[in-house]
DNA sequence: GTCAATTTTTTTGTATACAAAAGAGATCAT
DNA sequence: ATGATCTCTTTTGTATACAAAAAAATTGAC
């Protein structure tokens, strides 16, 4: 599947070295391969992609400069750790950036916008129905992508799928969460109404509510995740 | 004048080399010193801070990695030259960001935001009294990072202050449009009044129209950049 | 045995070296 | 003279080397 013209950095896909190692190591940090907190030493990188260190940290500046990891002066580089109260913010961030998309979106959509949400609303129901949450939240993402595209802003639609990447593993672990991914179809179904009906203002508003619930459910989970820290694994930044 | 927690990548102020660079080449294209278009060519640019290429590449990594900078792979780097349409888009996305700001600052703010905001205002009247153009353009910037701060969510104003410092040159121009500099105050104090009555949708609104490109206003930014475009080095992206 | 100071080891940051690719220029054919 | 191909130059991308700083470990004092 492809989704011309909205990831960002799309014209410097033609892979260096350092390029396809930013994109390695960031989808480890999202993936969960590196841990919030761990530690990303250059030369075990170096080592585990049999490359010397200057791609590694070349990839690592980049990815310490779209807040994925902290250089720490001397010290190396970790992966960052948002903590809680930040993810909720971000969360928030999400929650108007999305719902400005999709307004957007309402009052500028083609026909071929119209046809890339209708089909990846239709494939949502499909992994809905068979209850895949695999499938289902990779079609819940190329359902907000094509509302990104809709929106013929194209600086948002990086934003967007910038911010939408890094909440990535957040996400993901509310889809677990009993019945979520049949009420987030439903939701979606009326927020593709109100797109296509021309009516930004009921888009924007349900678009806010589909993610910001997305940021409450989060909070839940905080819980969990102090109680998580409290026994192990993590480690807060500082 | 010190903007606690505001700022991005606060906690790499500790300058290696390479951030250092960082912030001396942002600055100078934020500037005006590296033209849109412009080829940045490493051993000019290590030859130029007397360092060697190394640092000088990682500082652009991290350039590119926040889209001011493209890296052509195998062809250098040149200056980011958004153009017309996706620096509107630009604005877009600001005034979006700005607005949901205020509106937090109006639910959130505290009597320590109320105070900054307030201040920072009084600054910008009299700027404005003087017509002193370059004071009020930096008070203006204060004023606006007051608001971020008093929206207490830490990621929005970052974002804010990110996005705020990659429109400033295109800002900076429409600051000189006749009397725009008195417009622009008169709109300061209805936001301020809005802010510090809670009313978070009229702070929104007032925000958005504040910050949003429209109408005149928008075809005075495109002569700037042609008329900039035709004289200077320019060339557009691709 | 514990704590502090010093030495050793690791690791980061920057410089340099070298290979490969792109760009410029010259040569040759038409 | 114009256009294409080949050569030479410049420039990028990656590896390696080295210096300085931080972390770890050893030694020594109490």
């Amino acid at each position: 599947m492809y989704f011309g013209g909205i990831f960002p950095f799309e014209d410097q896909m033609a892979g260096n070295t350092f390029h396809k190692l930013r994109d390695e190591i960031e989808n480890g940090i999202v993936t969960g391969t590196f841990e919030p907190g761990e530690r990303l030493d250059e030369v075990q990188l170096a080592a585990r992609f049999g490359v010397s260190r200057t791609p590694i940290r070349e990839a690592l500046m980049q990815l310490s400069a779209i807040g994925l990891v902290e250089i720490r002066p001397r010290r190396g580089a970790i992966v960052v750790d948002p903590g809680p109260d930040r993810i909720f913010e971000m969360f928030e961030v999400m929650a108007e950036l999305e719902s400005m998309a999709g307004a957007l979106a309402a009052r500028r959509h083609t026909e071929e916008d119209k046809a890339a949400i209708l089909e990846s609303h239709s494939r949502c129901e499909h992994s809905a129905e068979r209850e895949d949450t695999d499938s289902y939240y990779y079609d819940n993402e190329v359902f907000h992508y094509a509302i990104y595209a809709a929106s013929h802003n194209g600086f948002l639609a990086e934003q967007c799928v910038a911010l939408h990447r890094r909440l990535r593993p957040y996400r993901r672990l509310q889809l677990r969460v009993r019945n979520r991914m049949k009420v987030s179809f439903s939701e979606h179904a009326a927020i593709v109404e109100a797109i296509l009906a021309g009516d930004a203002e009921a888009a924007r508003s349900r678009l806010r509510d589909h993610v910001a619930v997305q940021g409450d459910r989060f909070s839940d989970l905080v819980s969990n995740l102090s109680r998580r820290e409290a026994t192990g694994a993590g480690g807060q930044r500082r």
